[in-house]
DNA sequence: TGCAAACCATAAC
DNA sequence: GTTATGGTTTGCA
């Protein structure tokens, strides 16, 4: 019998999961190997929700209470960034579904390392396009806190905005300040980077 | 400082 | 196609 050119999308099962952590929920939506996408939030269902909305209708998915070895990793890395910690692995993400200069942004701004800030006009600079463009992609950042646009800040090192809250991301920052005095650069697709140390953002809420 | 205008990729019509 | 929408930036008063 001849199937082979069925689409078959049970092939693709996306593995959905949750856990709680200190209080904070955090959430991974995975295929096997890559990342579909990641999450935390206060509330389960928020997380849940905000998983969800990434994958497409005709793509089936489960929801796992019973991680397996992948989501597993995946989400012990995201309670090691959580608690401004470099996490153990590096991971595939499922960039296929989005543009192609999102996915540059999001490449680049997985490049800027703990300890580091950098601004929006930097990443522009960086990748081209401009500025606002790069807030609204870090606004529907889909790969949090993974891919971290915690870092990326206003060009006058005032915080900008945050998906998950300021107060998040600024106690994300607190926790990932290394005591850094210089900027640096870092190589991304398109050019380099220039990143700033944490300390930069932190000693401007003082005052 | 504060405001206005320019900037720019996406998503939604 | 066209428009609306921002997690911005920059210049000018």
């Amino acid at each position: 019998m001849a199937r082979s050119k069925q689409k078959v999308h049970s092939e693709v099962l996306i593995e959905v999961c949750c856990q709680n952590f200190e209080g904070v929920w955090f959430g991974v939506a995975c295929n096997q190997e890559e990342i579909v996408s990641t999450s935390f939030g206060a509330s389960e269902k928020k997380t849940l929700t905000s998983i969800l909305a990434s994958i497409p209708f005709d793509v089936p998915f489960q929801v796992s209470y019973e991680p397996s070895a992948f989501a597993e990793s995946v989400l012990d890395s995201l309670k090691k960034i959580f608690v401004g910690r470099k996490p153990d692995n590096t991971f595939c993400f499922d960039y296929a579904p989005l543009p192609a200069y999102t996915q540059k942004v999001l490449k680049a701004t997985a490049q800027i390392p703990i300890g580091y800030v950098t601004s929006y006009g930097s990443i522009a600079k960086a990748v081209g396009g401009g500025a606002r463009a790069v807030g609204n992609i870090m606004a529907s950042n889909r790969f949090a806190p993974i891919v971290p646009c915690h870092r990326v800040v206003k060009s006058d090192f005032t915080l900008g905005g945050y998906g998950g809250g300021l107060k998040t991301k600024v106690e994300l920052l607190n926790r990932e300040k290394k005591g850094f005095f210089d900027s640096m650069q870092v190589q991304v697709e398109g050019g380099f980077l220039t990143v700033f140390p944490t300390e930069y953002v932190l000693r401007n809420l003082g005052s």
